[in-house]
DNA sequence: GCAATTAAATTGTCAGACAATTAGCTTCCT
DNA sequence: AGGAAGCTAATTGTCTGACAATTTAATTGC
């Protein structure tokens, strides 16, 4: 563990990339209890506080978590799935929400990773997830439903969708593809219609898991995925419109 | 701002949850700067180091980025594609090594996403994609290779097929389910035979994406998955037939 | 033998200080 | 007038030392 005199960085980000590195090349493994602030200020050769600031970045990261109290300390963390979610959502919504990334774009790469889910789920799907997607189906059909409400019952319905393939792996990539989108499909105004039109292929879609048949799963997706693209594309317009005026 | 009394979480948490929410919410917009140290100190009646502390924190999400001087401060930084991909490498490594992901399922995640990549990159690439893909293809058939090199130019090579769907956020999804199976394959040791029918199967898959035939693309990348699944398979039996020993 | 207390280790937080860096202003010389 | 040099102020980076809070382990008393 050793640091670069000639970065430019600051201390702290150069102790944070250290110990990174002896966690990621596999040095320190999980759960392993790394030296105290006191032990790791001496051998850094930096003042406390400065080791902080490393361990916070770390933190932040979730690559390791800190107890106190007499056998506490800084431990490297497993990053459990959940946490993983937790990030590529955060990581995937700041991304769109920040570099004017066009509905159209997001849309199409998020249908196009979930259409990939879809023969899997239509193989492996288990009671659970049919049930979780018919109960969202409940859900979107009240028509007193606000529209945020419907976003995210429509962002459960295809999490369900993606954790029926059975790949956790394939979920926690889908779920920032899903997840990143609601800002945007929030911006959205649901009329009964479209509503409607959306829960007809919802359910075909379901249905069409049910019967494990991927094909008729995929040509329902594909037409979601159109739909949704010209909803978001009456949108973007309206809005153009409204800005010439 | 403000923080919850009520919290357990370290200050510096609270605090960097409290900022993190005025840059999500669209209250602190790319390239605002934020109030300096000493005065959201005073804000949140902290001490700096805390402050500093919770700074460091988003600054190790890229959410900010600091500058000395006069002029300079803490200034909510716009995430670049580029930063998202490498956090998004970072995480998904960290989470396929520190959770005893099978290389079945990590096997099976990539190829299911990278096939949904297939048709839009055999409508879109354009030429340079083509010029990558065939200029990996000629690294990985120098006999003289490392496994670890060979192991990058496959990961290279399945980039320019990613990027050649023209989708930026594909891409950036992608960049993580590719990039993480590199530690899983570097445990796989390629004789001539198998680096053979590789690279075979990436020829078949560049020339179908430079025909624009995105069937015989989608089969050719199936093939490959099926027998990258395989070599995975035989890598993990002699493992166990050895641990058995 | 068990419970209560004490001690020790460790992180969390604070206060104040100084160094390093940078932008802008001022002053002085040409 | 214009430009260059230096000065000033603001801000982050780092250090020192201290105390509070928390948790475990040992010790003591019964």
């Amino acid at each position: 563990m050793k640091l670069d005199p000639a970065s430019a960085k600051d201390l702290s980000a150069q102790i944070a990339a250290a110990i990174r590195e002896e966690i990621v090349s596999g040095k320190l493994i999980v759960d392993a209890r790394l030296p105290s602030e006191a032990e790791l200020a001496e051998h850094f050769q930096v003042s406390r506080p400065t080791v902080r600031e490393a361990l916070k970045r770390l933190a932040a990261q979730s690559l390791i978590r800190t107890q106190r109290g007499a056998t506490g300390g800084a431990f490297v963390n497993r990053l459990s799935f959940e946490q993983a979610y937790g990030q590529q959502i955060t990581t995937s919504t700041l991304l769109l929400s920040m570099n004017a990334v066009s509905f159209d774009v997001a849309c199409e790469a998020r249908y196009a990773l979930e259409r990939a889910c879809a023969p899997l789920s239509a193989a492996r799907r288990g009671a659970v997830h049919l049930d979780r997607m018919r109960a969202e189906i409940a859900v979107q059909s009240d028509p007193a439903l606000s529209d945020e409400d419907f976003c995210a019952s429509d962002v459960a319905f295809h999490r369900a969708l993606v954790d029926g393939a059975g790949n956790p792996v394939l979920s926690y990539h889908l779920a920032g593809a899903v997840e990143a989108m609601q800002p945007l499909m929030n911006m959205i105004t649901f009329t009964a219609r479209s509503r409607g039109a959306i829960i007809d292929l919802h359910s075909r879609i379901t249905g069409a898991i049910a019967a494990q048949d991927a094909a008729a799963a995929d040509t329902a997706l594909s037409e979601l995925a159109a739909y949704t693209l010209g909803l978001g594309r009456d949108v973007m317009a309206a809005r153009n419109s409204r800005l010439q005026d």
